[in-house]
DNA sequence: TAATAATCGAGACGGTACGTCACGTCTTGGA
DNA sequence: TCCAAGACGTGACGTACCGTCTCGATTATTA
């Protein structure tokens, strides 16, 4: 389980006294949330906005939640279905990065894409959302990267010397710049075309390590 | 001249009639706005402090700009060095992109980190300042990696379709995301390999339009 | 009780449901209130000071008044002795209105005086205001009047159509005018030429209905 | 004429040098202010509607008046028909006040009614305003119920020490009360009453004088 | 069964900043 | 000297949310 909410609420020591937590209360700000969201954008998104909707009280949301962002957060790790968090294993570097990279382009361009933008740009003012976002949404997407190119090195696919944590630098840098910046659409193209390169570079890069061990021949 | 402010202020055709706009005012209100943002960081950045700091009206700012994010972008322009802005030329890709990336993640991974994020977190939530935002400072950037790789392209450098857009992409997105994220560091060794690879990248990538040139043979 | 606040404030039927408003805000909102009216002057009375002053929020205030001439109104209410809401009794007209105006022309020529011209001066702007005016701190004063002539009237110290209603105004009216127009000094001699007037126009007034009752005989 | 303006526009020895004032500035000015009174009411007057709407600078306007009141009471000042400056004559103090009081009642009651009540609201608020109030249309007024009821007092109809000053109040204060506190209409019934109760008073009043005079015998 | 304790809704509270309005003053070029 | 245009510093407006704080009521565990 993810780490989203105030300290408290994941003691392990946390006595089981009194008044549980209300599952229908903690429901409907979920749920008051991700309409808000859908229905006015997350500009309109604030605990006021949130409580009203929801039939709650501003208190109760601050007792599980720091913002509203980790609310967001919260929807959106669990709507996410189990198997996208299952790196492909299709036997070839380029159809598993596609695998990866054509449903995240595809999300972002549509559905996902403003919801995205602005738990980033949350982020960027609160370090404690960066944290929890980076660990759990971001630490997942770099982790099939990684997992990805891991298997490519092993088959011989790739120079045996690659950066994983650079290779999903490359794929995610990409399409966030994308994203973020609106310059260019986020497309099936850009998708190709993002892969197209990662895997040459991938194939072919000389690394430091590897002009070393060129050099020492 | 950058177009940053009210859409009438810099209408062409506007009459010299009326007090002039006071220069000392505008030089102060930039000057405190960045005063701010170094010593008490972006947070800390509202119309009314600026205001306050400058000895200004709260109107005053409003006159020429729409938000405190477009008087840090034109404060960031007006400090953006000339020949910052005229891409490298060295006669080989990767000093090139060398010249380009290695200022840009060493100026980030410093003092201009902080207010780069904040100016993209502010895009997210503003339509007009992102317009701004991506057609001054990004743009600008994204043309220097187009001009460098365009030219490698007529040496014979790289593969002669490789998309130069997409190319601006894969330099610039994984810095972002680096930036943004806060995953890794910005540091000499991630711009020198993400040079070597995006530099591999332009060379072997097999395009569709190569494939095809090559099926065709 | 006096119905100056928003009208949800006074509902009967309020449930007793969260915070109870706090009457240490509430004091000293209204105590500060009076004491920018007493140093600075009605011109410096607003809410911003008023919050200041008091260390409260504006919000605070806005939920509880409509504007600062409501805080003042409340407050004039709240320090009206109870027995100047008791008409006097003396067993003749003259000496009843005496009792009456001579107490209002000094309070008026000295200390209220700035405050009521200011008070009515807002109602002229607000109708909300110039409904809660009429209907307490006036229709008080007035009241009085009707009790006086009713009951000289029921003497037959006056003649027996008398309106009292005209009385109140031929009483209040001229004390206003002066207050106001500030042509003439609101004194003793004021007050006495007044009474003796307004007695002697009661006693003598020939109405349409006594001059067909005459006419009848 | 009267004295409204800045004292400099009435400087005798005013140097008439220079480019002379725009008529067609100050008529547009003063128009400009009567139709937004009538259109959007006194709270929507200000110097920079006017000013706007007479296509005028707004310095233009207070280079010739104080403020907004000041030009309303010009227009009202230029707008009175010269007869109305002249005290009815009909033979009784009855009639004579009827002339006076029933177009007043009527006037007030309708178009006039929110402007006096706008304008005496000003006066509480600006002394400069109250004195060039005070000294142009109320002393009109006033003074024209002193000559009737000189006249009368000289025709032997009232009492001879009767306070003409006094009886002013009582013919004013009544209408200044109903306009301004609006606890009952201002019309006929009301004009009739007044005036029948206020010639009452003034028959039969017993002033100290008398009472003085009636001892001495 | 009663005491204890945490949670819940409602909503008032102090606080910060917003973006706007109108004020009265000023600085231009032109009449 | 006046005029229009319009920028300027000043001050207050009324609103939006923030995160915190009482309330009385509710719902569990513990004694």
């Amino acid at each position: 389980m993810t780490d989203l909410a105030n300290a408290e609420t994941n003691s392990v020591t946390r006595p089981r006294v009194g008044r549980p937590r209300s599952v229908e209360s903690r429901r409907a700000i979920i749920q008051s949330a991700m309409t808000i969201l859908q229905t006015d954008g997350y500009a309109a998104l604030n605990i006021e906005a949130i409580a009203a909707k929801a039939g709650v009280s501003k208190q109760t949301i601050y007792r599980w939640w720091n913002s509203a962002a980790f609310i967001v957060l919260e929807a959106l790790l669990a709507d996410m279905p189990a198997q996208e968090s299952i790196a492909p294993d299709t036997g070839t570097l380029k159809s598993d990065l596609l695998e990866l990279v054509r449903p995240t382009v595809r999300a972002l361009s549509q559905r996902r894409g403003p919801v995205f933008k602005a738990l980033i740009a949350e982020a960027q003012a609160d370090a404690r959302f960066a944290e929890a976002f980076r660990t759990s949404l971001m630490s997942a997407h770099r982790e099939m990267v990684r997992a990805v190119v891991g298997r490519a090195k092993l088959r011989g696919e790739v120079v045996f010397d690659v950066d994983e944590e650079l290779a999903a630098d490359m794929i995610f840098g990409p399409i966030l710049f994308r994203l973020l910046n609106g310059h260019a659409p986020l497309d099936e193209t850009f998708a190709f075309g993002l892969v197209d390169t990662t895997v040459a570079a991938m194939r072919f890069v000389e690394t430091g390590m590897r002009r070393a061990a060129e050099a020492a021949e």
